[in-house]
RNA sequence: GCCACUUUAGCUCAGUUGGUAGAGCAACUGACUUGUAAUCAGUAGGUCGUCCGUUCAAGUCGGACAAGUGGCUCCA
C-alpha cells in the first residue's frame, strides 16, 4: 500500500508501501495524519480525496492488494447485506457477519428460510442501499448502554456480554441501521460497486451443532464490475479442476447409489493410477527399511476397547456386527493390529526402530453431507505405517518422516511448497474426555514435536483440538481447488497405545522398556491423494502415472499393422500403449488423444513404416519430430525410471 | 446428521400455463483411407432418481426416501 497522507500541519508524507491500512487508520485516528491524498486501487493510482468525502476518524480503506483493506471492504458489504435483510424481513435477528478469505457472510436468525427469490430481493435492496450512499459513522458506548441499544438482538447481547468489562464497545451506523462491530469500515455505502450473493446455507450459532441453526448467506463484492467478472471466471476455472469432474471425464472412478454414498469404485484407468502410486510409495518405504504386512479389515470389538478407540472413536465407527458369540467391527484405523504384530515377538533395543507399514483399508462413518468424491469417503486405503522407536530415536525418526514427505511432494511430484502448511495439532485442554487422560504424556509429546519442527526450521502453526485421541500430530494441510482445508500427510507421536498394549523392548540394561510409536501416512490415503493429485495437475499426470502413456495413431488402415508391431514392442518394455485403429481422420484421433491427456501420441504412416520410425506428438508441446522407435522407447523408460520399478 | 438447491439418453443439457419427451457429442451401421485438435449419411438408445399422493391426465403440482451439489458440524 503506497499512500500519501496530509499531516495536520499541512505537510504531505508518503507512507511506506509496507504499511497496512489498519496501521494507517490508527495514525489518522491518533491525529498523526488527517487524510490520504492518493493511493492505489487495484494497481492504479487514484485520488483518495474522491474516495473519502467526509472527515471523521474512520479508517481509510481501499480494496487493493492490502488484505486489511479488502476485509474492511467486504465487512462493509456484509453490513449492507444485513441492512437489506432487516429492511425486507424486519423480524430477523442478527448474528455475525465477518469477512472471510474470499468475500464475507452474514448469519441471520429468520422466521423462514431464504429462498432463491429472497436472495434476489436482498441483492436488489443492497444495490439500493449502495445507491443511497449512506455515510458510515462509528461511535462507542459503555457496556450498559450498548446492551440497551441492542435490546432486540439476543445474539448481539450475548457477544456484548462476553466483552471484557470497561472496554468501549464500538458500533457502526449507516442510515437507519446500526450494528455492533469492531470495524474497520469504508466511509459510506456508496463505495461498494459490484456485489454478488453466492450461496445460502444453514450454519449453527457459534459453530456448535447443539445451538440453533441460522441462515447464512455468502457473498462477495468488488470496487469494479470487471473484478467481479474475474472472480466468477476464477470460480469456473476451479470447477474445471474439481477432481470429480476430471474423474468423470477421464473415466477414473464412479459411485453408485446401490453401493452407497462415500464408496467410490475405481474404473480401470483410475485403478492404474492407484496401483502405480501404491507401488511407488511402498518401494520408497522398502528402501527406507520399512516392512509391510497384511492385516484384516475386521476385528473383534475388544481390540478397540483395549486400544481406547471404543471410548474415544466409537461414533465414527460402523456399528458392531454380532455373529454367534462374537462382536466384530470394521476397523477405523490400523494401529491396534500393528501393535499386536510388534508384540508377537521379543525385541531388543538394537532392533529398534521397527517400521511396520501397510496399505490398509479403513472404514469410518462420515456424515452424508461430508462425503465428497475421493476426498472424503467411508472406506479408504491408508498409506499407513507405525514406527516403534526408543525414546532417544524420536527426533531422528520424525525428522526422517518429514524428510520423506518433502521428497515425495516436492522432489518427486514437484508440488509447490506454498501449497502446504505444517500444522502442529494439539489437544484441546478444555475438552479432556476427547483424549487419553495423561497430562504428562501429552506435555512431553507436544513439546517434543514442537522442538523438532523448530530444529528443522519448518514454519508451522499450532492448532488446539486437532490432535488424535492418543497423541499430538504434525499434519500437513493443503487447500484444495474447492477451497477445502484438508490433511494429507500426517506424523503422530503416541505414548498411549504402547502403554495400553503393554509393548516393550529389552534395553541395554537387560530390563524391559516401553517403546514410543510414531504413526505416519505419507500419501495419507490413496483416495484423498488422488483427489489432490488430479486437482493440482488438472488431470495432466506425470507420465509414470498415466493410465495410457502412449497412443499410436495410424494415418489410415494400411498402417495399423505397423502400429501393432511397435505396440507389441513397447508392451514388452512394460509401457502402457494403445493403438487407435478406427477409420477416422488423423486430426480426429489427435483431438481425442489430446483430450484424454495421453503424454505421447505417435503418428505413423508410410514415411514412418519405411524407416521404422515414429512421429512423436507431445501433449504439451505438440509435434516434436520423428525418431527411431527404439529411441522413443528409451526416452520414455528414462523419463519414468526413478519413480517406477514395475510399470504395469 | 443439519440448511438450501439439484436429479430427463453413456455424457452435457432443452422441455413453454399439467395433455405420456428433444438436441449436440458418444455408441452402432455404411461410405470415405485420411498427415497433426471434430469427414459425411443413417440407425438405435429414456417407466424423466425411487415410491406414494392430487388430477380425466404428472417430466411438469404435493409428500417421503435415495443419490448428488454448496455450506455447517466432523475429518485422512
Amino acid at each position: 500500500m503506497n499512500v500519501k497522507v496530509t499531516l495536520k500541519d499541512g505537510s504531505i508524507r508518503e507512507v511506506d508501501s509496507g504499511i497496512s491500512v489498519i496501521e494507517l487508520a490508527k495514525q489518522i485516528s491518533e491525529g498523526l495524519a488527517r487524510v490520504a491524498t492518493c493511493g492505489r486501487i487495484d494497481g492504479e493510482v487514484v485520488d483518495l480525496r474522491k474516495e473519502i468525502d467526509h472527515d471523521c476518524s474512520l479508517e481509510i480503506l481501499t480494496f487493493d492488494s492490502d488484505l486489511d483493506g479488502r476485509k474492511a471492504y467486504w465487512h462493509t458489504t456484509s453490513h449492507i447485506m444485513a441492512q437489506a435483510v432487516v429492511r425486507l424481513f424486519p423480524d430477523t435477528k442478527l448474528a455475525i457477519g465477518p469477512s472471510i478469505d474470499e468475500g464475507f457472510y452474514y448469519d441471520f436468525d429468520t422466521v423462514e428460510n431464504f429462498t432463491d427469490e429472497d436472495k434476489a430481493k436482498i441483492e436488489e435492496e443492497m444495490k439500493k442501499i449502495i445507491k443511497e450512499d449512506l455515510p458510515i459513522e462509528r461511535f462507542s458506548l459503555p457496556k450498559k448502554e450498548a446492551l440497551e441499544l441492542m435490546k432486540n438482538e439476543p445474539y448481539k447481547q450475548e457477544l456484548i456480554n462476553e466483552l471484557p468489562e470497561g472496554e468501549e464497545i464500538s458500533f457502526y451506523k449507516q442510515g437507519e441501521f446500526t450494528d455492533l462491530c469492531a470495524g474497520p469500515h469504508l466511509m459510506s455505502t456508496g463505495k461498494v460497486k459490484a456485489i454478488k450473493l453466492l450461496t445460502n446455507s444453514g450454519a449453527y450459532w457459534r459453530g456448535n451443532e447443539k445451538n440453533k441453526m441460522l441462515q447464512r448467506i455468502y457473498a462477495v463484492s468488488f470496487p469494479k464490475a470487471s473484478m467481479l467478472e474475474e472472480f466468477i471466471k476464477l470460480q469456473e476455472e476451479a470447477k474445471e479442476r474439481d477432481h470429480r469432474k476430471i474423474g468423470k471425464d477421464l473415466n477414473l472412478f464412479m459411485t453408485h447409489k446401490l453401493v452407497g454414498a462415500g464408496l467410490p469404485m475405481y474404473l480401470p484407468d483410475g485403478a492404474t493410477i492407484r496401483r502405480c502410486l501404491e507401488r511407488y510409495i511402498q518401494d520408497k518405504e522398502i528402501a527406507l527399511g520399512y516392512s509391510h504386512v497384511y492385516t484384516p479389515s475386521l476385528a473383534n470389538v475388544d481390540l478397540y476397547k483395549t486400544s481406547g478407540h471404543w471410548d474415544h472413536y466409537k461414533d465414527d465407527m460402523f456399528p458392531v456386527m454380532q455373529m454367534e458369540n462374537e462382536e466384530l467391527v470394521l476397523r477405523p484405523m490400523n494401529c491396534p493390529h500393528h501393535m499386536l504384530i510388534y508384540k508377537n515377538s521379543l525385541h531388543s533395543y538394537k532392533d529398534l526402530p521397527i517400521r511396520i507399514g501397510e496399505l490398509a483399508h479403513d472404514f469410518r462413518w462420515e456424515n452424508s453431507g461430508a462425503v465428497c468424491g475421493l476426498e472424503r469417503v467411508r472406506q479408504m486405503c491408508q498409506n499407513d505405517a507405525h514406527l516403534f522407536v526408543r525414546p532417544d530415536q524420536i527426533k531422528e525418526e520424525v525428522g526422517k518422516v518429514l524428510k520423506l514427505i518433502v521428497e515425495v511432494y516436492q522432489k518427486d511430484f514437484g508440488f509447490p511448497a506454498e501449497s502446504f502448511r505444517y500444522r502442529l495439532s494439539l489437544r484441546d485442554k478444555a475438552n479432556k474426555e476427547k483424549y487419553i487422560d495423561n497430562d504428562e504424556m501429552w506435555n512431553t509429546a507436544e513439546s517434543q514435536l514442537r522442538a523438532i519442527l523448530k530444529e528443522l526450521n519448518i514454519e508451522f502453526y499450532e492448532a488446539e483440538g486437532e490432535a488424535a485421541f492418543y497423541g499430538p500430530k504434525i499434519d500437513i494441510q493443503i487447500k484444495t481447488a474447492l477451497g477445502h482445508d484438508i490433511t494429507i500427510p500426517t506424523c503422530q507421536l503416541d505414548f498411549a497405545l504402547p502403554e495400553r498394549f503393554e509393548l516393550s523392548y529389552i534395553g541395554e540394561d537387560g530390563k524391559e522398556h516401553r517403546p514410543v510409536v510414531i504413526h505416519r501416512a505419507i500419501l495419507g490415503t490413496s483416495d484423498r491423494f488422488i483427489s489432490f493429485l488430479l486437482e493440482e495437475t488438472k488431470g495432466v499426470l506425470p507420465t509414470w502415472l498415466c493410465p495410457h502413456q502412449v497412443k499410436i495413431l495410424p494415418i489410415s488402415e494400411k498402417h495399423v499393422e505397423y502400429a501393432n508391431t511397435i505396440k507389441e514392442k513397447m508392451q514388452k518394455e512394460m509401457i502402457r500403449v494403445d493403438v487407435d485403429d478406427r477409420s477416422e481422420k488423423i486430426g480426429y484421433k489427435i483431438r481425442e488423444a489430446q483430450l484424454s491427456k495421453v503424454p505421447y501420441m505417435l503418428v505413423v504412416g508410410d514415411k514412418e513404416a519405411e524407416e521404422n520410425k515414429v512421429s512423436v506428438r507431445d501433449r504439451k508441446d505438440g509435434d516434436i519430430g520423428q525418431m527411431k522407435t527404439d529411441e522413443f522407447i528409451e526416452k520414455i523408460k528414462k523419463e519414468i525410471a526413478d519413480k517406477v520399478i514395475s510399470n504395469k
